[in-house]
DNA sequence: TTGCAATACCTTAAGGTTTGATGTATAAAC
DNA sequence: GTTTATACATCAAACCTTAAGGTATTGCAA
């Protein structure tokens, strides 16, 4: 396998719709988000920073995010909120998610939208 | 929006998914496979055909798919069927997928592990 | 029979996204 | 005083879907 897959299957989007997800529960830091992503999927979803980091710079740029500077023990951290746009952001975003998900499961199933369930 | 989506969120990785899937219930030809995914998500899903046949392409020669080509009225068609290895990689495939869209489902409903239904 | 639509296959450029590596700097631990 | 963890940040690489275009056949309508 010296193939590297940087387009790993399934997560596209996913980094952005978890982060808005979980910043509308709870302000945090990119630092913490990492880890917040992680314990929220029990250790199923893990993105690194290098992928968190532009996110967040690109939803704040897209006024979906609000940032603001915390000195925390000499320590700098930007913490984000999510803004009334963000929040209409991840309800499209989360019912589009679903949407999809609905329709890959179906298929999954052999659901062939006129094969009525056989069992 | 004058941006062009062209990684729409969500996507990576869903069409092999599909066409593994649909294939195992029955073999077809690249141009029928556009149509039934179509159809087995209701409109939900919709991959052109610049999509598909890459997919097709690769899958064959990883030996995940066994082409065999078919003239039907004097228009020449490829039929694809799933290999045992094929069959593998989509039971490895549906699994992954169903991991990630649980752990992304309960991110979404706020399940931070340790925090009970409050409910 | 000419033209148009649908079928069926295929290729290409373009664009966005995650990854992994790398870099800086401070606080706490040992 | 050196290492570890925290906290932010950037970049090249690799990958996949999209949109658009190209070829060729069949069937139907005008």
């Amino acid at each position: 396998m010296t193939t590297k897959r940087t387009n790993p299957d399934f997560l596209n989007g996913v980094p952005e719709l978890l982060i808005l997800s979980l910043l509308t529960r709870r302000p945090m830091y990119g630092y913490e988000l990492v880890q917040a992503i992680r314990r929220s999927t029990d250790g199923t979803l893990e993105f690194g920073e290098g992928c968190i980091y532009p996110i967040l710079h690109r939803l704040e740029a897209d006024k979906l995010l609000r940032a603001s500077r915390e000195t925390v023990g000499g320590r700098s951290r930007v913490v984000y909120g999510v803004t009334s746009r963000g929040e209409k952001r991840l309800a499209g975003s989360a019912a589009g998610w679903r949407k999809i998900a609905a329709a890959v499961e179906q298929t999954l199933q052999g659901g062939e939208h006129g094969e009525a369930a056989l069992a």
